[in-house]
DNA sequence: TTGTTATATCGTAATATTGCAATATAATAA
DNA sequence: TTATTATATTGCAATATTACGATATAACAA
């Protein structure tokens, strides 16, 4: 076959691949660390930024928007993206909890 | 095309992205999951805990292994897996570096 | 209205992932 | 040696992702 069981997994195992796989590429990396870098809220300049046709931004943006990593507001004929804090506090918190499970328990 | 463009981007963007990519599964984040719930190291009886077959287990296991999210170490005929600390902390550090930069700097 | 700007969607080719049966390897046991 | 156990690899079909040209949409300007 090739389609993922995600039916057998839990939904918080599903919706954390879902956060993964929608920073599993490095425009997608490349396009929070510019969002984390600019002061203001920004719009398509990343398409200046990346190295990519406007579609292809276009594409990983709403995938990025898709799973709730980053939020957009239109504001005239632009449309401004920025950081959903709420969903990388997830993650952060993912993280740090694993921290705290993990004492000594390796081979 | 198709081909992912990551000779344009950082090793560092190449390299979150790859961890993430790594994680972007619900079977890879239950096999991550498992590991962090038993407290000594575990080998194959992964495979009794998932709803996939043995290659697809091993599979999993690879690409986990091969960015060093997990480790293993031959004991007999099992290898035993286990987390591999370092890496987790890496990423742990990644989402605490995105904290400390939002301010609030969101649309 | 027409034109411009910004972004999204469609369609499609190239490539990658997923899953598993079959098979191979490697360590130990009998 | 042969058998058993544990894991890895191969090969392949089904599906998903990536990238972009062409085109559509939507807001504003002239």
């Amino acid at each position: 076959m090739g389609a993922s069981k995600s039916e057998f997994f839990s939904e918080n195992q599903n919706e954390l691949a879902a956060l993964f796989k929608a920073l599993s590429h490095p425009a997608r990396v490349a396009i929070i660390g510019y969002l984390l870098k600019v002061d203001t809220c920004i719009c398509g300049d990343i398409v200046n930024e990346l190295p990519l046709a406007q579609p292809t931004v276009s594409q990983h943006l709403r995938e990025l928007k898709n799973v709730g990593i980053i939020k957009g507001t239109i504001e005239g004929t632009a449309i401004c993206y920025c950081i959903n804090w709420d969903t990388l506090k997830k993650l952060e918190g993912y993280f740090s909890g694993i921290s705290t499970q993990l004492k000594n328990k390796c081979c």
